[in-house]
DNA sequence: TATATTTAAGACCAAATACTCTTAAATAAA
DNA sequence: TTTATTTAAGAGTATTTGGTCTTAAATATA
């Protein structure tokens, strides 16, 4: 798995933040947000206090608390949100895990997956959330675990 | 990470196997193999078993036993080491995790994701062992970890 | 045939990841 | 100001992956 299980769930729970506050605007209940998505809420409590210390989102605490997005939608790209989470190593780590191996003397599939790699990472680059909320609006498109959040 | 750290010994010690037969013919020794891979020699023999269980390796017991490629070097993939060890999910896994997310309803990122996976496996499908091999030999690249085999 | 060598098999242990639970702190609203 | 609600923090548990160790079986060779 490329993505760790906690940052799948950071980026399906920031496009919930993103698509909810261009509705309602203000805070986004965890809770609810955990029903929603099919997150275990202690989980996803944890997950987005990552992206709350990162700076990403604000939290609120006590009733009509929850947590927004810090930053306009269009200024946070799907790469902050797993930078945040995951780290840059996504993007850095060898194939073959060898240590200390680069590009002076590399393993027979370096050029290969030193593309993919930068594939992956321009692919995250390039989508904010803004766009990507609208994009799934659009296109109706699903970012929640089986069930879909109803409406 | 892509691979599993299974994986990748697997590969590595392919390549090795690959190398000595290609010289030496015969039996390719696994507790020589680690030392010269530095790989844990227990951990080596059970990875080694699921190749030689899967048809890629044939083993002998014994004072002069080791291990030997079944098939020719020009015919074994690094795919077929990759789908041994760590099977076909590398390659048709969601990016986001989600279960049952197909090409009907799909996220935002599924197109780039079913690219580079494609990429990612058209790039272990078209190398096999002797082919790489020789790369190995003629770039003098590198395929162990740290100190590479001494000669 | 006896012995040393080597892989096979599987129990076992360790570390990392994924997930849960409890308690505390903040705050909105009654 | 009291209470209900909600996030924060961190301890605790479960599962998966990575790695070790022990014992058994095979086989070459002395
Ligand atoms: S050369 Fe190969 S082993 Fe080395 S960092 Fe690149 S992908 Fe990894
Ligand atoms: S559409 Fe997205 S979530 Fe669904 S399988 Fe493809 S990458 Fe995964």
């Amino acid at each position: 798995m490329v993505l760790s299980k906690a940052c799948t769930y950071g980026i399906l729970a920031s496009l919930y933040v993103a698509r909810e506050s261009s509705r309602s605007n203000g805070y986004v209940s965890i809770g609810k947000m955990s029903e929603k998505l099919h997150i275990s809420f202690h989980f996803l409590t944890k997950i987005l206090q990552e992206l709350t210390s990162a700076g990403l989102l604000t939290s609120m605490k006590g009733p009509k608390g929850g947590v927004a997005l810090k930053r306009d939608a269009g200024k946070i790209t799907l790469l902050d949100i797993i930078i945040a989470i995951d780290g840059m190593k996504v993007f850095t780590e060898c194939l073959l895990g060898m240590p200390g191996c680069g590009t002076e003397k590399p393993c027979p599939v370096h050029d290969e997956w030193a593309e993919i790699r930068e594939d992956l990472y321009e692919t995250f680059r390039s989508k904010t959330l803004g766009e990507t909320v609208q994009k799934i609006e659009e296109l109706d498109l699903r970012f929640a675990l089986p069930e879909l959040f109803d409406r």
